[in-house]
DNA sequence: CTGAAGCTTTGACATGTGTCTATATTGACA
DNA sequence: TGTCAATATAGACACATGTCAAAGCTTCAG
């Protein structure tokens, strides 16, 4: 898979007002990190919220692990030095 | 329209390899600024480059101007500054 | 005024996507 | 074990999207 499939499938994920949602609040909750019912909240159902999470999870822009009862999802950590490298690029120009 | 909303259309806008490639060439070409005979290589038939331009300048992404017959795609002025500060937002956080 | 080059628009088609309801899974706890 | 709370999966459906071939504009050269 070449570089601009790979990115592309990253900026795919947060083209969706939903999803852009969900992760802003992952990221902007303590640590980067939030349970499912902390940002559920997002105007769609249930399992359209689990289903985004899953689309994000499979982008590589979220990681999750559970904990009792709750799934927590984090932003991973790579995904910021990733968005920064390409910011650089077209940036120096 | 929210922020989200507007925000996930530029990155929709991104979330196509095809597209990614087109606005990379034209924000690596020499003041930002790109020929579409100049770009148009991207593996899909010509009257898909330009429906792809389309969508990226409806995203806020481009700008276009015509000089004889061709025609030229811009790096829209603002976009780097835009894409930037959603960055700081959770690199802060 | 024609012809050709450079792009865009139109129309059609297969495929992908977002959403829901219904159902399943997983873990805590009585 | 049985039940409830928290998520995930499955199936279905309407709608959006990416693609191409064909036709339409624009502009310049002759």
């Amino acid at each position: 898979m070449e570089e601009a499939e790979v990115t592309a499938v990253m900026f795919k994920a947060l083209g969706d007002p939903v999803r852009l949602r969900l992760f802003s609040k992952v990221a902007s909750h303590p640590d980067n990190e939030a349970c499912v019912c902390d940002i559920a909240d997002v105007g769609v159902s249930q399992p359209t919220v689990s289903h985004h999470l899953k689309k994000l999870k499979e982008a590589g822009l979220l990681v999750s692990e559970r904990r009792g009862t709750w799934v927590y999802y984090r932003v991973d950590p790579g995904v910021l030095a990733a968005m920064g490298k390409l910011l650089t690029v077209p940036a120096a120009a």
